[in-house]
DNA sequence: AATCTAATTAGCTTATTCCCTAAATAGAGT
DNA sequence: ACTCTATTTAGGGAATAAGCTAATTAGATT
């Protein structure tokens, strides 16, 4: 079932690039961090937000983490949604 | 184009609940009022909240006030996610 | 085992959110 | 004009979110 924290991790303009970057491909904590005008601490916070949401998962491969989008999340967040504004998939 | 503020308005659950509610039809402040254990002035604020994301929209008729839920911009909210996640459309 | 790099955790401060009660406003009915 | 009902605005307090710097952890390398 969807984790309610979704809705407040997607709440936040940082964490939603961090999504859309993470479409592309797994990236590495620093390779986002270079992106974006904030303190890496503060980034990891993001990151462990969107985990906690399970919007995210982390994978570590020698000293990098890598990041991946947790596509069966990211659906399950639509379908939620196009439930609560009653609207069909389809078009 | 789709206000920044919608992300937050959805955040909440009393307020992803109003605007499942309005999928039926238009519903008074007083109507919704009676679903949710909170005072009416904190609902009146989360009326405000979806208003400004332009996610619902006010009607008075008498001393009624109705609330409506704007379609079209749940529309966009959907399609913003769907690129956001690199999600397509149909099945 | 010392060190380097990558990333997180700890601790703190400021801003925002969310709820409340009391007071004000808007319109309808008397 | 007064009053009743519906709803919002004002003001304030507690909890949560979001940022920072400094310190720590985890693993790789020498």
């Amino acid at each position: 079932m969807l984790n309610r924290n979704v809705y407040k991790a997607i709440a936040h303009p940082i964490r939603r690039d961090i999504l859309k970057r993470l479409r592309a491909g797994p990236k590495t904590a620093g390779e986002l961090a270079g992106e974006y005008d904030i303190s890496k601490p503060s980034l990891s916070s993001h990151f462990s937000i969107l985990k906690e949401a399970d919007l995210i998962f982390a994978r570590r491969e020698g000293n990098h983490i890598y990041y991946n989008l947790n596509l069966t999340v990211a659906n399950e967040v639509l379908a939620a949604l196009m439930d609560m504004f009653g609207i069909e998939k389809e078009t």
